[in-house]
RNA sequence: GCCCGAGUGGCGGAAUGGCAGACGCGACGGAUUCAAAAUCCGUUGUCCGUGAGGGCGUGUGGGUUCGAGUCCCACCUCGGGCACCA
């Protein structure tokens, strides 16, 4: 029925799903067959140097993708076409392009399959990795296939493991202000030449003082960390797993905030390099600006306040308003809180540090709380009044920033001011606010703090800031002042201008299974030793039971039984460390899923390489600096914002150490970064909350119904649980796979986020038939291009689209590449439906710049065209300078900046003429009736403005 | 709460400080058709006007400028991150 009527009327040759998918698999097969994404290196294994050919390079590349069991919706593939279109491009521009796709398939979500099914993860990540790659060929990416690894193939994560004792054999040497290699330091405490920091020789030191002391210079290094222990569920809590009450989301057991020993990297040492190096990348601003606050320098002073329990030391960011520092607030967990508590406070402070223990970090700085604290019974003196102040603790106030302690400031900090009116402490103005700062307010100049709403911020006149030995008043910047009192506190001994981060080390030991092992075994007495290079990699052992060990949900004290501690015949191992056969342990902790992610880009380049994680001639290809004070590295790394700062920073962290070390060329692994956005989705519900099938429901005027009842609509992530999933699948099936890419670039910016709408994809198809209809007839399959001469505006048009594609290709902007290819086809469909024929001159640069968004489509008309090679390589159209010349172009005219007419003029015109002209316009001439021309403005080729009175 | 970003027709969006709404969807009208689908052509921010034309319009309120969607200040709403999801 449908198909007899159907099969009578519709074109054979249409450009319909059907054929889009016959087209598509052709393709796909012979670009495996020919090898035609592969690209050369330059040596080891991969090596053509015939096919690098002087060409430059381009190393583009996707943020490394987790094989999710659901498989791929359509919103993951958003960032993946991007990159394979702008890939295409720089292909046909001449480069030597690198683009391929690996697995990040160690983590968690794998892990938890495997504690519910029972079934290995292995299993379980390989057919996920199998499906992916299946929905990924089916799009046509570009992609070397050979480079696609995963961090779970043992020669994968036996170089992450080798890494990790790269960073684990090396210290930080300050005075080079880079990574050094720990038999460095050994040497250099045999010589002499390290300052060691009691008086003692390295020679009076015993082996395991000698061993603790190297231990505590590594880049990886053991140490009791705070964690969130739920012995309940055996495992160690994501703060979000937490809830405010302090228990555990799933099952609701105690979680214990306490210390474990655990592995650390010491990124702090690269802190500034993290910062300053910011400068030389070629990335978002606003991404720079959160990995800058991130890591959080500030410079400022360590001031110290004597007290009963003798000197506290406060770190502050601003030294200069110490004269109106009237109180102290210590963190709870400040060792000198016991100590400074009068007898009266310590029930009242016990009470208070156990209720802060229960509360997470984040609840604590949530500064829309009212501030709590509880006074110590306990003074200290402020250095530079002399007077005693009142001692507080107060858990907005965290141990692991600073010293612990703060001064409080209430008139220069708001959190202070808060917490003084709270608690009825005096507030002392040390700045006198400027006077727009009292208008803004509404209240009269005042240097009385009584009469403020709110702390003063800012640069301020300095007032009631002195001493015997110092004055600050009379000056007016923040930076002057500071620097004259770190100064005064230097010399009279009261404190130094120090710098401290936000930043903290990095926590890299993980409670699992599906992990990177660690190459570390620990001797009889708990000291940690590096496993040789050739025993790596060390192999995850196999296991039946994935849970972790649950304990008494109520015993704090209890230690994490990892499920690697529980292979007996694993963790212990018979080694020849240098001191003859002896048994060892094995750590049983696993690396955390950033591990792979910090490195893999640089296993594309030399995926098969057994004799080291990349040979340094392809590294220097492919990432090296590309000249003076270039930091070398991915020439577009394309991903999503979430990665903004951990991945990023951790990636950076990683490479600089192996820079360091002379591993790698690059100082940074991503000297271009693009934030792609996400595609999002509409889901519904109805009256009792219940998600409904999104593509079942109907919009009438604003109104939203499914079965004729009413639902209501919200936005955001495409989810199982919503309802409200398409899947690239449907789309191939539906409109073949190059419609869906274009479907996807022309929706909107790539680093914007939009909802996505089927209902919208036929627009792109209709614009590919239109284009298909241009080149081959849908009723006979031949074709319909001649050797006409083409019309003059045609072929105008045409050179003004390839030049503007050109630029929106270059700049990512896919969308408005699309449109303009649409505006040409839609001219170029004008001619061909009034004359029958279409001017090969004009359709084969269309194909070729339609080629990276539609790679089949364009491969199958190129071919039909008479090509018998890939359009792959074909170069780039040029745009004729000739021909994007105009003759005239139409420039607006305004009065009082108000559009009242439009003149024609030569674009070379000077301004004169474009006064004359526009004085010209009748309508202008209305609007000046009566009216006195005071001002005239000309933008050559832009505007005229006139201003009349 | 803190840090970062975004708000433009019915919808997705376009616009080096210089003609707001390119391109696509939808809607409406026409051609074709026995009819429909498909295709092709046209209209489509809104209000006033038969028309030429004019008023108003880029989340809200202010500001800078001859001129602001674009720059500055404040606010509202939404999205991302906050260290064991990665």
């Amino acid at each position: 029925m449908p198909s007899s009527a159907g099969a009578t009327n519709f074109p054979p040759f249409r450009y319909s799903a059907r054929l889009a998918a016959d087209i598509e698999s052709r393709w796909q097969d012979t670009w495996d067959a020919e090898g035609t994404y592969n690209a050369p290196n330059p040596a080891g294994p991969l090596k053509d140097v015939e096919r690098l050919a002087g060409k430059p390079k381009a190393f583009i590349l996707d943020m490394f993708p987790y094989p999710s069991g659901a498989g791929l919706h359509v919103g993951h593939p958003l960032g993946y076409i991007g990159t394979d279109v702008y890939a295409r491009f720089k292909r046909m521009k001449g480069f030597n392009v690198l683009h391929a796709l690996g697995y990040d398939s160690f983590g968690l979500p794998a892990e938890q399959h495997a504690i519910t099914t029972g079934i290995h993860p292995r299993i379980n990540t390989e057919s996920n990795i199998a499906n992916m790659r299946r929905q990924l060929r089916r799009l046509g990416l570009g992609h070397d296939a050979r480079r696609s690894v995963s961090t779970t193939d043992e020669e994968f994560y036996k170089w992450t493991q080798w890494i990790f004792l790269q960073v684990h054999g090396a210290w930080y040497d300050t005075a080079q202000n880079r990574a050094r290699r720990i038999e460095e330091l050994v040497r250099e405490c045999e010589s002499g030449a390290h300052q060691l920091p009691d008086h003692r020789a390295w020679a009076e030191y015993s082996a395991q003082e000698k061993h603790d002391y190297i231990d505590s210079h590594r880049l990886a290094y053991l140490t009791d960390a705070p964690v969130n222990w739920c012995p309940g569920l055996g495992t160690i809590l994501a703060n979000e797993e937490v809830t405010a009450d302090g228990r555990s989301d799933i099952g609701n057991y105690p979680v214990f905030k306490r210390n474990m020993r655990q592995w650390m990297m010491r990124i702090t040492a690269y802190a500034d390099r993290l910062i300053d190096d910011l400068d030389r990348l070629d990335w978002p601003e606003p991404i720079k600006l959160m990995q800058r606050n991130w890591i959080g320098k500030s410079e400022g002073a360590r001031v110290s306040f004597t007290s009963s329990a003798g000197a506290i030391e406060v770190f502050t960011t601003r030294p200069d308003t110490l004269f109106g520092a009237t109180f102290l607030v210590l963190s709870p967990e400040h060792p000198l809180v016991s100590a400074v508590t009068s007898a009266d406070a310590a029930g009242a402070v016990a009470a208070y540090v156990a209720e802060a223990a229960a509360k997470a970090d984040d609840e604590r700085q949530d500064d829309s709380k009212v501030k709590t604290g509880v006074f110590t019974g306990a003074y200290a003196t402020n250095p530079v009044t002399g007077k005693d102040v009142p001692i507080f603790i107060a858990d907005y106030v965290l141990m692991g920033y600073g010293t612990g302690a703060i001064m409080a400031v209430p008139s220069g900090d708001q959190r202070d001011f808060d917490f003084a009116r709270t608690y009825n402490l005096p507030i002392v103005a040390t700045q006198m606010p400027p006077l727009s700062w009292f208008e803004q307010r509404n209240i009269a100049p005042s240097s009385d703090c009584s009469t403020w709403p709110e702390a003063f911020v800012g640069d301020g006149e300095y007032i009631d800031s002195a001493n015997d030995s110092l004055s600050l008043n009379g000056l007016s910047s923040i930076s002057d002042a500071k620097s004259r009192m770190n100064v005064w506190l230097q010399s009279n001994r009261h404190g130094e201008a120090t710098t401290t981060y936000r930043l903290r080390d990095w926590l890299f030991s993980r409670q699992r299974y599906w992990g990177e092992p660690f190459p570390i075994v620990y001797d009889e007495h708990g000291n940690a030793h590096a496993v040789p290079q050739s025993a790596l990699p060390v192999l995850l052992p196999e296991l039946a039971d994935f849970k972790p060990t649950t304990l008494d949900p109520n015993d704090a004290d209890s230690d994490p039984i990892p499920p690697l501690a529980r292979v007996k015949e694993w963790t212990t191992v018979t080694l020849d460390l240098g001191s003859g056969t002896r048994e060892y342990k094995r750590e049983v902790n696993v690396m955390p899923q950033w591990a792979g992610s910090c490195w893999y880009e640089m296993r594309y380049l030399d995926p098969t390489n057994a004799d080291t994680f990349i040979d340094p001639e392809v590294e220097r290809y492919w990432m090296g600096p590309q000249g003076e004070g270039h930091t070398g590295g991915v020439d577009l790394y394309v991903g999503g914002v979430e990665h903004a700062v951990l991945h990023l920073l951790y990636a950076r962290f990683w490479h600089k150490v192996l820079h360091d070390l002379g591993h790698v060329s690059s100082e940074e692994p991503f000297h271009r970064l693009f934030n792609q956005g996400y595609i999002q989705a509409y889901a519904y519900r109805d009256a009792r909350g219940q998600t409904v099938p999104a593509t079942e429901v109907v919009e009438d005027n604003g109104t939203y119904s499914w079965n004729s009842e009413t639902v209501s609509r919200e936005y955001g992530k495409m989810g199982k649980s919503l309802k409200n999933i398409v899947t690239p699948d449907e789309m191939y099936e539906e409109f073949g796979a190059d419609t869906f890419r274009l479907y996807e670039m022309a929706m909107g910016p790539l680093d914007a986020s939009r909802p996505w709408n089927t209902r919208d994809v036929v627009g792109m198809q209709r614009f590919l038939q239109r284009l298909w209809r241009n080149v081959v007839s849908e009723d006979t399959g031949e074709l319909v291009v001649t050797n006409e001469a083409p019309p003059e505006e045609l072929l105008r048009h045409l050179h003004r689209t390839i030049a503007g594609v050109e630029a929106d290709m270059d700049g990512l902007r896919f969308n408005t590449v699309i449109a303009k290819l649409i505006e040409f086809n839609n001219a170029l469909t004008q001619h061909t439906t009034a004359v029958g024929t279409s001017p090969r001159a004009l359709v084969e640069p269309l194909v070729q710049m339609l080629s990276p968004l539609c790679p089949h489509l364009a491969e199958e008309l190129w071919n039909r065209l008479g090509h018998t090679t890939t359009v792959t390589y074909v170069p780039f159209p040029q745009a004729d300078p000739a021909l994007l010349k105009e003759d005239a172009i139409e420039v607006p005219v305004q009065v009082n900046g108000k559009v009242r007419g439009r003149i024609s003029i030569a674009p070379d015109a000077d301004d004169d003429a474009h006064i004359a002209a526009a004085m010209a316009l009748d309508n202008v001439v209305l609007a000046l009736e009566g009216k006195t021309p005071v001002k005239t403005i000309v933008v050559r080729g832009r505007t005229v403005n006139i201003v009349v009175k």
